[in-house]
DNA sequence: TGAGGCTGCTCG
DNA sequence: GAGCAGCCTCAA
């Protein structure tokens, strides 16, 4: 009797992800379990790395010598039999490779971390002088050393040996504690027996007569020392135990405790459906479409209480930047210790806590953003996607799932429903809902009853152009921040930025400033006085000449948030302007302070980037300024008016959420576009009829299916070649009904030197084309170690 | 003729 | 990802 396990190894490739059959040895055989990570030793040299146990069996003989798994990185599984099913379920829609999908689903510490070592074998040979005592150099000392010449015939002659070792990173924290071994009733007498002047002893005998347990950090911050803890040991009044802790973002935090809201009719009824469905054990998707302001969150809340009261859990997905200390406080302060926050501004180390939290069943209720589909809960009873329609759900990297999809996944596998939240759905959520696929819920009065829709003026900034003065504030919206300063009102301006940059422009030559290794211009940066690139992080000083005609008539142009806070300042020279971008959030923490600052009424003008248009929800915001309306709408995508389109919507849902009336001022050069004036009329419905009209006309989503393909190579020419050579194979196995678009060079055409092509199939059936791409994907594997790399995306949120 | 590079193959 | 075999090229 042999007991085995099938073993996906950490080897990103092709030819590896599958199972690999391991020997259990004996004193493993007790411990091990599906879903545990292991070491073991692959290839020729036995280098060991980590495995996942996917599958564990008992065989009479194995058919093949078997390598044995060296050691078990775990002490319980880390993905449980749902994860793994929904790592098969990534694997096959998203093109990834099994290992990848299953390394996404944990918290990055626990990828592990290898290292290469050098361990001399015979101890007196004269290359030891380049060893340490004990007689191991790490890879890269002996590489710096230039030793590797000579040590590799070493290795030959077995001198030395070359050593991998698999680092496990998640350690969890410990906290010192101290505990009491003597009576209480004792420590009376003990304190008699002291010598005058011991006053140290006397106080750590006074707490201890208080408290059995408590961390060092306790006695530390009242002056006692070590030193004098140590003796107390010593003396045998207490002993030192070391205790597992979280590290907790929150916990010097205090939450108020907050009651459920007045439901209105709407509400309630949204609320009693999804709970319904979650009774029934019913996997049923709804759209839930509100108005902003309608009270969503309300929704989500209350349908979560009432499923924990029944034991059940629940997932609240939200985008990143909507994941805002406002939104926490509102979870944390309503549902207590059962809230667990997984977001990217957590450490390593926190977001590892965190999840542990909800392995060990600690945290019933987690809110974060895309990766926090992943957590695991057992026995969920809802899922809710909040602002679904946000690109941030789908990961533009491999595995390039969409969040959402998972959603509905894992809300078939728990027999509960997904709840997809948004005042502007997705056009392809809001046809499911049309085809009766999802369930539709609609929310179309404000929560608060005095609460009304924002007045939306439209301003042409063409006609407002021979105003040259000011080119950023158009003259009504002047008057209307000026109306607002006076009556002590506060203000958000959105510059929009998407495809959008301040840049560095020579007048004489036209030349504008590269970057070197991608082709895009660089950025200005005037908080570090910089230019830089976004694709590669490229940095270089300010040219005060052109490098090109050596005029020195170079000028800063675009509108960046920082030109605009000054063009601000010298307009309204009285206004206390808060700025919110990159620059000014790059810290830990700044996005949160920059929002309390204004929610205490600290500053009248809110000035930012797409990060300020969502769920900010402040009383006395009445206006809302949107700069540039337009800089998404002439992008090359066919999803541009829809972008263009939510993101006005869901700014103008910032005014106007109290008693005062708000008023919105959008600012655009294509007054007449549809997507400008139906934002305006701030109908979602008759948006999503004209687009869908169009969709209809050209032929693209949610009517067809899309795949985009990329290749990429230091080269153009093989990049391209590639590209159409693909093109050529894919037209003759498809069928004429799908379309090509391209080969075409991608929008930036080159980045980090590499030059991008790419492909896109549409497609309304296909059945082959899972295989066809799956075989692609292989044949362009021994082109890697060429440099070609060839990536697929299936309904890919960006075209350009 | 031997060193070094490139390619394809394999890993349990 | 890494080692290895088989093949090619190149220079002496």
């Amino acid at each position: 009797m042999a007991y085995i396990a099938e073993v996906i190894v950490d080897v990103p490739t092709m030819q590896t992800d599958q199972p690999f059959t391991y020997l259990i040895p004996s004193e493993l055989q007790a411990a091990i379990e599906t879903g545990m990570r292991v070491e073991v030793p692959f290839g020729k040299g036995d280098r060991h790395i980590q495995g996942f146990v996917v599958g564990l069996s008992e065989v009479a003989e194995p058919q093949q010598t078997l390598k044995p798994i060296v050691r078990l990185l775990d002490l319980s599984p880390v993905v449980n039999e749902e994860l793994l099913q929904l790592a098969d379920y990534m694997k096959e829609t998203t093109f990834a490779f099994k290992i990848t999908c299953l390394q996404t689903m944990l918290p990055s510490v626990m990828k592990a971390e290898y290292q290469k070592q050098i361990v001399l074998l015979e101890g007196n040979h004269p290359i030891k002088e380049y060893f340490p005592e004990d007689g191991i150099l790490s890879w890269q000392d002996a590489e710096s050393a230039g030793l590797l010449p000579q040590l590799k015939p070493l290795r030959e002659a077995a001198v030395v040996e070359l050593q991998y070792l698999v680092k496990n990173k998640n350690k969890a924290k410990m906290t010192r504690y101290i505990e009491r071994k003597i009576e209480p009733a004792e420590i009376p007498a003990v304190q008699q027996q002291l010598r005058k002047g011991a006053k140290r002893k006397l106080e750590i005998l006074q707490i201890l007569t208080e408290e059995a347990r408590l961390p060092v950090s306790f006695f530390t911050e009242q002056g006692i020392s070590t030193a004098a803890l140590n003796q107390a040991q010593e003396a045998g009044w207490l002993t030192f135990t070391e205790v597992e802790a979280y590290r907790d973002p929150y916990k010097d935090r205090q939450f108020q405790k907050t009651v459920p809201l007045e439901l209105n009719e709407e509400q309630a009824a949204a609320v009693a459906q999804i709970t319904a469905c979650a009774d029934n054990q019913e996997a049923q998707t709804f759209l839930l479409e509100g108005i902003t302001g309608s009270g969503k969150t309300e929704v989500y809340l209350q349908a979560i209480a009432q499923l924990l009261k029944q034991g059940k859990t629940a997932i609240m997905l939200v985008p990143e930047i909507a994941l805002t200390p406002q939104m926490v406080e509102r979870f944390k302060s309503r549902l207590g210790d059962a809230v667990a926050v997984l977001h990217s501004g957590l450490s390593q180390g926190e977001k590892y806590d965190e999840w542990r939290k909800i392995e060990r069943g600690e945290a019933q209720v987690v809110v974060g953003a895309r990766s926090a589909i992943f957590a695991p809960l057992k026995n969920i009873g809802v899922i809710i996607v909040d602002e679904e329609h946000e690109a941030s759900y789908k990961q533009d990297e491999a595995p390039r799932y969409h969040a959402r999809d998972l959603a509905i996944w894992r809300s078939q596998y728990h027999h509960c429903p997904v709840v997809l939240g948004s005042a502007t759905p997705s056009l392809e959520s809001r046809a499911r809902a049309q085809k009766e696929v999802y369930r539709l819920l609609k929310l179309n009065q404000r929560a608060k009853t005095s609460a009304q829709l924002p007045q939306i003026e439209v301003v042409d900034m063409r006609t407002e152009f021979a105003n040259k003065k000011y080119q950023t504030f158009s003259r009504p919206l002047q008057e209307k921040i000026t109306d607002r300063l006076a009556r002590k009102e506060q203000i958000v301006l959105l510059l929009n930025r998407r495809g959008y940059s301040s840049f560095v422009m020579c007048r004489d030559c036209g030349y504008v400033l590269p970057c070197p290794n991608c082709d895009i211009s660089l950025t200005l940066h005037m908080d570090t006085k910089t230019m830089r690139c976004h694709y590669c992080g490229h940095e270089e000083h300010i040219p005060h000449r052109c490098p090109n005609c050596n005029a020195d008539k170079i000028r800063y142009y675009g509108t960046g948030t920082q030109k605009v806070e000054e063009e601000l300042k010298e307009l309204f020279p009285e206004a206390r302007v808060l700025r919110m971008d990159v620059d000014t959030t790059r810290k830990k923490g700044a996005h949160e302070k920059i929002l309390t600052l204004f929610g205490e009424k600290k500053a009248d003008i809110l000035l930012g980037t797409q990060m300020i248009a969502k769920g900010l929800d402040f009383p006395d915001i009445t206006l809302v300024g949107v700069l540039n309306a337009d800089t998404a709408l002439n992008l090359p995508d066919f999803r541009s008016s829809e972008r263009t389109f939510q993101l006005l919507t869901q700014v103008s849902g910032r005014a106007g959420r109290a008693e005062k009336t708000g008023e919105v001022v959008i600012q655009t050069f294509n007054p007449e576009h549809y997507a400008i004036q139906l934002a305006q009329s701030q109908d979602y419905e008759d948006f999503y009829q004209k687009e869908m009209w169009m969709r209809h006309q050209s032929g693209y989503p949610p009517y067809y299916f899309t795949v985009k393909i990329t290749c990429s190579h230091p080269e153009e020419q093989v990049a391209a070649q590639k590209m159409f050579a693909i093109a050529r194979d894919l037209q003759q196995e498809l069928s004429p009904r799908s379309i090509l678009l391209g080969p075409a060079p991608s929008a930036i055409l080159r980045v980090k030197n590499r030059y991008y092509y790419q492909l896109i199939i549409k497609y309304k059936n296909e059945p082959q084309l899972p295989a066809l791409l799956t075989r692609l994907l292989d044949q362009s594997q021994i082109d890697q170690r060429k440099g070609l790399y060839v990536s697929i995306d299936q309904e890919p949120l960006n075209f350009i």
